[in-house]
DNA sequence: CCTTGACCTCAACCATAGTTGCGGTCCTAC
DNA sequence: GTAGGACCGCAACTATGGTTGAGGTCAAGG
């Protein structure tokens, strides 16, 4: 159990912003060596967050979740106001961030969906309407390296 | 460029699969070491790819598009007959397999999205329709470390 | 024959997202 | 004032999905 004294405002200890948070102690170390959350301390050096790490360390599990990288996700906070607790409207703000890329995200998996779904019946797995079907194995007849290449279009390389 | 010599069903040297397929070289040594592919071997060592290899490398590349780890794909892979060249039918079965996960990863994402569609006017990253808004840090009014978790719900932990 | 690009293995390295373990410290309850 | 759980930093390790480089071999064209 984390350490627990004083009333309703006061500071976290890692051990509670874990427990509260979901997320396990190492994770907010790991967290903060990132940039992503803060803490001071105490005389012993220990870490106290403010209660409004709470709400930035739920936004950094959702915001994976919606499959965002860290270091994004760092990007998005650093963004929040410097001194200040962030208001609701600073986190509705980042919330529309991310709700934009998690549209993205639907809408690529459904576009993938789409141009699968008449693959399926024959197998062919080009994703592009079957036009490149090329009858099993007959794909390499220029012999020049340069045919189709069935992903590069959908998938391109970066 | 790739060694290429002899007509359209030769078999492919591995610079000609990683050409017609848009992959590395280095990740298809690292899908063999894998066992995601297969290759013969000339006397010289070289590997030689049957050219079903191309239907296969597709798979997995789709297939990592649709967010299946490498593991999983060798497991939907090591269903296919063991011996003779895959089939149509035997691709349309597998495709079929990752269209339902494919159809639950956006689902899934929907569902987030959904949830969080309320919350974005208000800021509260609850997810559960604000129920458990509480003003602004007054969470852990218990002090037993028991309350509410944010979280858990939608994102359980394993 | 001989050059040269494609190929070989193996080991090391990269990024992401953490976890695990060690030796030592803090601090709260008893 | 002391026991002991929570905490500290640091380093090493995990897993995934590869890339990079060293040192050496293969084989096709001139």
């Amino acid at each position: 159990m984390p350490r627990v004294t004083g009333g309703a405002h006061r500071m976290l200890s890692v051990g509670e912003l874990a427990e509260r948070s979901g997320v396990a102690v190492s994770a907010l170390h790991f967290y903060e060596r990132k940039g992503l959350v803060a803490s001071e301390r105490t005389a012993g050096n220990q870490r106290r967050y403010r209660r409004d790490m709470l709400r930035r360390v739920a936004f950094i599990r959702v915001s994976q979740r919606v499959g965002i990288p860290l270091a994004d996700i760092r990007t998005a906070l650093d963004s929040l106001p410097d001194g200040r607790t962030p208001t609701k409207r600073d986190w509705a703000r980042l919330s529309s961030i991310w709700r934009e890329a998690l549209d993205e995200r639907i809408a690529a998996l459904e576009h993938l969906r789409n141009d699968l779904t008449g693959c399926i019946g024959c197998g062919c797995l080009s994703l592009r309407t079957c036009s490149l079907q090329n009858h099993d194995d007959e794909l390499g007849d220029t012999g020049d390296g340069t045919g189709p290449r069935r992903w590069d279009d959908l998938n391109p390389q970066p």
